[in-house]
RNA sequence: GGCCCAGUGGCUCAGUUGGUUAGAGCGCCGCCCUGUCACGGCGGAGGUCGAGAGUUCGAGUCUCUUCUGGGUCGCCA
């Protein structure tokens, strides 16, 4: 039934053509959006992914077969149309860029016939993402998937004429390498010429362009695919893409400077949309005091207020024990939310404990200028006073206050922070604000693993006035890394790497390695920097999220073609899959089957 | 591994305190229609209510288990 292209040549896609093509004879090909037959008049939406063209089978304009060929025609059927393109004798269709015109064919060609779909093709589609995902290819042929591919694609490119001009160099690096226990879990790949012995994907190219800087690349970049076998989230896929990053003979100023022009110009070449540089950096410590977060949110205010000295003589016990304990009181104020109901302000505690909070207390100032509050009834009158003053409460305002170890005080107002914000209705996908982060802690106490583990990985420059500090108080030590935050949305990070052995070793040495380990692991990296490194750092984007926070998607898996769900398998093919058991033979691999 | 949300024709949903034969819109099929573009008119088909067990005279509705998908905490140097 399926008729062949052969002859034909397509000249224009869809909506390519215009006004200005009146007259012309045309050739497009593409999927039947849609048919209305009115009768002896039939019109034929054909759709690719530049848009939509009508054609008009009409009696007396087109041959009768023809018409009764075009009534025969179903949704996502793929046809050539050969026709000349007239303006419409009918009404204009001011919501179709080519509303203005219609193909008057004399020649159709069904070159595919379709079953019908299982969802529509169509832009607002309301359809569950496991059936989306399932018939991906489908998917992928509505509207708003096709900007976002095609949004991506200009991104890419963009990137890469970008950083091609700055004098950095393409290079790809290898995808079977060998595991690095630091660090995210490894998807491994068993070797079949020596078995027992396996590849790991990597989580990111790290090592190797450190080498290619020990190589003399000077600038190196990569559109990487890095693979990590952790638990999914919607911004986090089990492999992904980054725009990874080297420069030699640079300082973290240089590493940034490079990278704010990037986001300048990727932004306004795809998006239109301006960012003002320099783009402003906060330290990590005054991220975490005023936001409770490394990757703060800065579109809007509710910043965190440390008020341990103001509710120090408190006799409330959560107040009293947690400062005791090493910890401190800190609060935020919703504005506006102080008639939140009580079952609202309940969520607001469980939502709290989630985060690690083993209470949350609560203040809401009512519009009369009376109190709510969990606590008030344990301080004094003075005490309750001193403590909205110091947060800034007016009428109407709700406070909330955590009292514990920073680190969890900072992770539940943090969360609770964004929360509020989304409740509130403050973020504005329109609204792009990036932020560097910088002077991270070099290393963080794991009370898992009883050691100091790297905050980013163990080639991290510590920041030169802290190196002193090393063995004395190792927490105190800031690394010269940085991350790029847009929105509340970790987008890059990346470091100045050691060059220098002594410190290495040092650093290694804090991190638990024997020097027999460190070579076992990254001999061949402390080999090479014993051959003349040059100074260097780098810096990798997590694309997927840039192109997710552009598109305004609520999922990196609105920006990825063919995207893994929670579970980290495809609902389309079906991965991952068992093997047969000649292949398992040849890789010398069991399968021991858990009960 | 924990917690939360959802599952009813192809798609999106409604379904009351448990009570006749489970409904709607879109889509699909047939017939009609010469300016539609959310086309219109008439007629029609299509459902093990995710699965299993339980409570009950009676379960889409209540209970338990389980499956599927989503969000999130842990995890992600």
């Amino acid at each position: 039934m399926a008729e062949l292209m052969k002859g034909l040549k397509r000249t224009h896609r869809c909506a390519e053509l215009t006004a200005a093509d009146v007259g012309k004879t045309v050739t497009v090909m593409g999927w039947v959006q849609k048919n209305r037959n009115k009768g002896g008049l039939v019109f034929v939406d054909v759709r690719d992914r530049s848009g939509i063209i009508q054609v008009v089978f009409e009696e007396g304009k087109s041959d009768e077969v023809l018409i009764e060929k075009a009534a025969k025609l179903r949704a996502e059927f793929v046809v050539a149309v050969v026709g000349k393109v007239e303006k419409r004798s009918g009404a204009v269709n001011e919501h179709l860029a080519t509303g203005e015109i219609e193909i008057i064919p004399g020649e159709l060609r069904i070159l595919a016939e379709s079953e019908t779909p299982p969802f529509p093709v169509e832009e607002k589609v309301k359809t569950k993402e496991e059936v989306r995902l399932k018939y991906r290819y489908l998917d992928l042929r509505r509207p708003d998937m096709q900007r976002n591919l095609m949004m991506r694609s200009k991104a890419a490119t963009l990137i890469r004429q970008f950083l091609a001009n700055e004098g950095f160099l393409e290079i790809e690096t290898p995808v079977l390498i060998g595991s690095t226990p630091e660090g995210a879990r490894d998807y491994l790949v068993p070797s079949r010429l020596h078995q027992g012995h396996f590849y790991a994907l990597p989580q990111s190219p790290q090592l190797f362009k450190q080498l290619l800087m020990c190589s003399g690349c000077d600038r190196y970049f990569q559109l990487a695919r890095c693979f990590r076998d952790e638990d999914l989230r919607a911004d986090r896929q089990p492999e992904f893409t980054q725009i990874d990053m080297e420069l030699s003979f640079v300082d973290v100023d240089d590493v940034i400077d490079v990278n704010e022009r990037l986001m300048k110009e990727l932004f306004s070449e795809v998006l239109g949309v301006d960012v003002p540089l320099p783009i402003p950096r906060m330290t990590w410590q005054e991220a975490m005091d005023r936001y409770g977060s490394d990757k703060p949110d800065i579109r809007f205010g509710m910043e965190l207020t440390d008020v341990t000295e103001v509710v120090a003589g408190s006799e409330f016990a959560v107040f009293k024990g947690a400062i005791e304990n090493g910890g401190t009181v800190r609060g935020i104020n919703a504005k506006g939310q102080g008639a939140m109901p009580r079952k609202k302000i309940d969520k607001l505690v469980s939502f709290a404990k989630d985060y690690g909070a083993k209470g949350l207390a609560y203040l809401a100032v009512q519009e009369d200028g009376t109190v709510k509050s969990s606590f008030a009834k344990f301080m004094t009158e003075e005490e309750t006073k001193k403590l909205m003053e110091a947060m800034g409460a007016e009428n109407g305002d709700l406070l909330l206050f955590a009292a514990d170890k920073n680190k969890v005080v900072w992770a539940v107002l943090g969360a609770l922070r964004l929360e509020l914000a989304k409740q509130m209705e403050l973020l504005d996908k329109d609204v792009y604000r990036f932020l560097w982060v910088t002077e991270f802690p070099l290393l963080e106490w794991s009370d898992e693993e009883n050691r100091f583990m790297a905050m980013h990985h163990p080639f991290t420059m510590p920041m030169e006035e802290d190196i002193q500090y090393i063995d004395s108080d190792p927490g105190r030590v800031r690394a010269k890394a940085y991350d790029i935050v847009l929105n509340g949305n970790e987008i890059g990070g990346g470091s100045v790497r050691i060059f220098d052995p002594d410190i290495q070793s040092k650093m290694f040495e804090v991190l638990g390695f024997t020097p027999e380990q460190a070579k076992e692991q990254f001999g061949f990296l402390l080999t090479a920097f014993k051959y003349g490194v040059p100074p260097h750092a780098g810096l990798a984007y997590g694309l997927d999220r840039i192109i997710m926070l552009m598109a305004k998607a609520d999922s990196i898996r609105d920006v990825i073609a063919f995207p893994k769900i929670k579970d980290a398998s495809d609902l389309m093919t079906e991965a991952p899959t068992p093997v047969d058991a000649k292949q398992l033979e040849e890789l010398g691999l069991e399968i021991a089957v858990k009960e």
